[in-house]
DNA sequence: TTTTGGACTATTTTCGTTTTGCAGTCTAAA
DNA sequence: TTTAGACTGCAAAACGAAAATAGTCCAAAA
């Protein structure tokens, strides 16, 4: 019983912080669609904010584990690198809030939504650098600095993100997607050397 | 006579724009600061938009002149690829107005300002794009799709863009950038094969 | 002919006040 | 534990008056 209306409110929350941001919604509304008393939400909770901030960390693991689980799908360093960006890409479109962070002007964001966006960052990073790793590990990659390409290829990916929050023309993007992580892959110099 | 007006107004709109955005500066501010009456003002510019919207234009084109300069200083596309990187982030720091417009929110723009990037971004692919051309011209690169490809560098670069608007450590960006650009030619695969 | 200062108007913005709405607390009952 | 609902205090609408500002116009000066 416990769980289930603890589940309720965030969902509901989720749902209405997308849709009219945290401003726009009202405790009151939460506790009537989620079909709960607003005392009950102070029993969970001790502000709004910090539902708004455990919906974001919430859609932030999600992301991470459903990259994580698709890169586990593949063995080969180089799938999981393909892989990675295409479920970066799909799973961050459903992380509705945590987008939304990306449209508003940087002042008018609570303090502590940076810290979370920062933290995804640096947890997609660590998926990278464990992939570039194993690459190297198994004399598939050669990669000199693993800890800067790992944060290299997370800063490039960003550069995407602000362009496909408009963009709704999917096929495009995973276009651009396969030719980047062909790319990442085999450089765009001719090669004329054997290793 | 004529010209230099016209310059001091531009260039006193440049920095009182950059510094107190275009909300918090006023005409008669710029009159004073630039040494002309406000009705000169009005011979050049039909309203205070359109100052600001040319102080964005002429910080573009700087960007793309200097870029380009910077470009043809060098001759081999490899370099030339390297120098972009480097020459769009130096000179990209001095147009501050440009800059600020990530800073605000997506809803208080100017609708002009969002194809004032647009088109300083485009440009920019358009160099890119030559200079991958050279590059495959001259048996140097190999490249599939080069359109595709300028736009998917150009796209990757602005990853980086979002992220030193805050940080000044500016060591830190110099080396990304030499590490991206290395992995840009060479990609991260262990080189296998003759061609 | 262009520039200038200043006067003028029509909007915005600002600001102080009032009013409403909402986050968060508390309680008694289920 | 949960609930409905009443309650408080704060914070944000709402509003109207006052100030500031974009943009116009003109007669004189450069």
């Amino acid at each position: 019983m416990k769980q289930e209306k603890l589940e309720s409110i965030l969902d509901t929350s989720r749902k209405m912080f997308g849709r009219y941001g945290i401003q726009k919604t009202s405790l009151h509304e939460i506790a009537r669609m989620a079909r709960v008393a607003k005392a009950t939400i102070y029993n969970y909770f001790g502000s709004k904010d910090q539902i708004y901030l455990e919906v974001l960390n919430r859609e932030s693991n999600d992301v991470i584990e459903k990259i994580s689980v698709a890169v586990d799908q593949v063995t080969s360093p180089a799938d999981k690198l393909r892989v990675f960006m295409h479920a970066k890409f799909r799973y961050m479109k459903e992380a509705i809030n945590i987008l939304n962070l990306g449209r508003e002007g940087i002042d008018n964001l609570l303090p502590k939504t940076s810290s979370i966006r920062d933290r995804l960052f640096s947890r997609e990073v660590n998926i990278l650098h464990s992939i570039l790793e194993k690459g190297v590990t198994e004399g598939i990659f050669y990669v000199s600095n693993i800890m800067l390409t790992a944060r290299a290829i997370g800063y490039a990916l960003r550069g995407f993100e602000t362009t496909w929050l408009l963009e709704e023309n999917n096929g495009e993007i995973e276009k651009h997607l396969d030719n980047l992580s062909y790319i990442l892959c085999s450089g765009i110099l001719v090669r004329r050397e054997v290793v």
